[in-house]
DNA sequence: ATATATACCTAACGGTTGTTTGGTGAGGGG
DNA sequence: CCCCTCACCAAACAACCGTTAGGTATATAT
């Protein structure tokens, strides 16, 4: 009973290319995309040769939808820490997509690669991320009911579009002009301006 | 002299199939990718083989830029066609927003294309439908600017915030629920209460 | 009637793909 | 010291990829 130790978190440690593992396969993900992406280009990126893979992952598509997993926890966990701080539900607001971009524009790889595409088709793999994603975005449904806005705004379609406006920040951002912060910020004002006083 | 009657729009017409092949092409991209769609399938949609699509196109990613150039010059032109009839500023606005989304969520699947994936790369393709793409949100900015909007709004992230809702409609739009129309003109509202008054 | 350009088809090329199989050295428990 | 599991490597597999070459039926021009 006493020799037993194995308490889960110490057994994967011999060799720690699992995690290498990942991040190549999402910069490559995000990059190339999912289909241009060779199992042996992210491979030789973890420094490991292609058959490798398959004793982590059970196939390319797991590979993918493992990254996606991550990334979205990723992202999740640093939203819901931004929450931590503020009382006042506009600047619950502002903090929640200030985490967002900063996470999605300059956080890690993994994080990043949730942009490229989705898994594709209707596999089982496709309606879990689905599913992931959802209760990510429920997150912020919460903050836009918090407001407490007039009657006639739409929370669903206020939500797509202050999501859309920030994921599609993706597509054109470059990093040395303005900060995810900034652009946060602003996007955030737009909609307090008009929003709040009518 | 007289009979040499060719007005190169009557010299395509013994077999069609280029456009077909084009739409073929963009429905493949569009649902599958790129570099998953292959060849073979594109040419099989357009009942034809694979060696015959280098008859109409030079390469795979010469078919990519063909969709791409085509896509945009539909959607450019039936935006223009949109600010023909409204006079005020905002319903100029409006009108192009609302053309942007039909054409995008219902229009022809070779603008629907556009979304999918840009040319990849630095190749001089990429750099021919960035050009493209940035003339044509040069429509965006012009609209905006006849708003009169109050100091401190920064049309060039406004410009980038409601396109970019506009744009990640594709990812969460479904046919049957709101209709395109309704969506452009919730953005353009929840935009137009903020900043027109303040 | 003959010549020519058009719009394909058929077949093949070399290369790359995801994946499988069998082996192998290292390291820790008994 | 032995053994066994972990974490790989090396090599091969069939399938598929974009692309090319050569042939061919059809419609038009002369």
């Amino acid at each position: 009973m006493a020799a037993s130790k194995k308490p889960a978190a110490v057994r994967r440690r011999r060799g720690n290319r699992r995690e290498l593992l990942l991040e190549a396969a999402a910069r490559r993900f995000l990059y190339e995309g999912y289909a241009a992406a060779s199992m042996r280009d992210i491979a030789a990126d973890a420094g490991m040769q292609a058959g490798s893979i398959y004793y982590h992952f059970p196939s390319k598509a797991d590979l993918l939808a493992a990254v996606h997993d991550e990334g979205m926890r990723r992202i999740s966990d640093a939203v819901l820490e931004s929450l931590e701080g503020p009382k006042d539900p506009w600047q619950r607001l502002e903090a929640a997509c200030i985490a967002h971009l900063e996470f999605l524009l300059e956080g890690n790889i993994v994080v990043q690669a949730l942009m490229q595409e989705m898994p594709t088709g209707s596999s089982p793999i496709r309606t879990r991320v689905t599913r992931l994603r959802d209760d990510y975005e429920g997150i912020f449904i919460r903050l836009l009911e918090d407001l407490k806005l007039p009657r006639g705004v739409d929370l669903h379609s206020l939500r797509l579009m202050l999501l859309g406006a920030m994921n599609w920040s993706f597509t054109w951002y470059r990093p040395g002009a303005e900060t995810p912060r900034r652009i946060a910020r602003k996007f955030v004002k737009y909609l307090r301006i008009s929003l709040q006083e009518s």
